[in-house]
DNA sequence: CGTATTCTCAAACAATCGTTTGATTCAAAC
DNA sequence: GTTTGAATCAAACGATTGTTTGAGAATACG
């Protein structure tokens, strides 16, 4: 029975929520998810949203920071092992950006829903929403923007930030697998984004490297 | 054969409602944007939507419908004048597929906003819109992915779908302007996009001329 | 024990949603 | 001038939205 004890329940009401809240908004959206929907998913009462998380939209708040905040913090690590080495490759720092998206989204506490959210979120135009990513983003953007000047010195910091940004765009489409090749049933879901990631860091290495002659007409060949 | 009434003004009250709808879906989203908003901005009755269009998911359908067809037609058009040649490459190719859709977000009749509508249809999963999409995108995504075979032999058929796909993402992406690059205030809009679709290609052909062959360790597991 | 605090719950709140209705206005056909 | 049918309008429909309320149950602490 659920009679026991509500802090003796296998999830706290905040953490069945955010779960919840996760799961709907990368289906459904953050206007097109009510909160009804949030908490009979939840199997906790409506007024629990308002109650802990005040309102609905520092619910969202809340949705992004629990998984963003680790997300960047390994970003960040995983960068720290091979920036300024040696033997470094664009690959390896690319790799360091985009394995623990990766890895979030294989994560069974519903990393693979959070990462339909974040794709999400890169498409809304709330203003709030994006100053939030902004703030936690900026500064991983940053660090790796200065990497990349280095690996990649003829390129200027103006054009470093206009292909990271496709790169992150192109991660955050490819992560959310908006994709319209829809894979074969005999492929599982984590060698799908295995080799999700494999083709992007191969594609994004070689974009990274392209050279910056202006006019693309009848350039080689 | 009764022309319409009302045929004094300026746009027709069908025009008005496709046009407020286009710019509200892409600042407030499909959910998030109402049909009193709507109506409000193209200064039509509430009841005008339902009269004209049925329903607000016939509306959506039919704000798709009014751009995809001409953007289709135009890609297809750019592709058959160069498809085929002797001295065509792959930057020609993916100005074919990319320079239609940057020809659109520029024109004034509302095509900017709907670029950024496109983007959303993107990240949403609802299932009808993506079905309508795939139906009007996948006629010009096998055309274009055929050309790349032939520029592209070493490939097989699905590793072009996959970066082909990868290119389609970034490129949605880059084109709503969704990017964190916040371009400065001397820039104009139109160089802007110019600024974007010329990184867009160069990035683009490099990504999809990289090589297959895995530089970076295959799985562990 | 009793008291205080935290949390849950059903119910209702005002606001907004997409949609429908019925009357009215307008341009053209007769 | 009358009729006709399409288009517009204000108003209301029932359903759903996020949020608030107040009572009650569960826990913590003295």
């Amino acid at each position: 029975m659920t009679s026991a004890p509500y802090a003796s329940r296998e999830r706290s009401t905040k953490e069945r929520i955010l779960g919840a809240a996760e799961a709907l908004f990368a289906t459904h959206g953050f206007a097109g998810a009510s909160l009804r929907q949030v908490t009979a998913a939840a199997r906790v009462n409506l007024a629990a949203v308002n109650y802990h998380f005040g309102s609905k939209d520092k619910l969202i708040e809340e949705v992004f920071r629990r998984r963003l905040d680790e997300l960047n913090t390994r970003r960040l690590a995983a960068l720290a092992k091979v920036a300024g080495e040696a033997g470094t490759t664009l690959e390896d720092v690319l790799d360091a950006y985009i394995r623990p998206a990766l890895d979030l989204s294989r994560s069974d506490g519903g990393g693979a829903a959070f990462v339909r959210v974040l794709a999400r979120a890169y498409a809304e135009h709330n203003e709030t929403l994006r100053r939030f990513l902004s703030e936690n983003y900026g500064h991983v953007l940053r660090q790796f923007a200065a990497e990349f000047g280095q690996l990649l010195p003829k390129l200027g910091k103006e054009e470093i930030y206009w292909r990271l940004d496709i790169v992150t765009g192109a991660l955050t489409y490819a992560m959310a697998d908006f994709g319209i090749i829809q894979r074969k049933g005999d492929v599982t879901e984590r060698d799908h984004r295995e080799a999700a990631a494999d083709h992007l860091i191969r594609f994004a290495a070689a974009g990274m490297r392209a050279a910056t002659t202006s006019s693309h007409a009848t350039a080689s060949h």
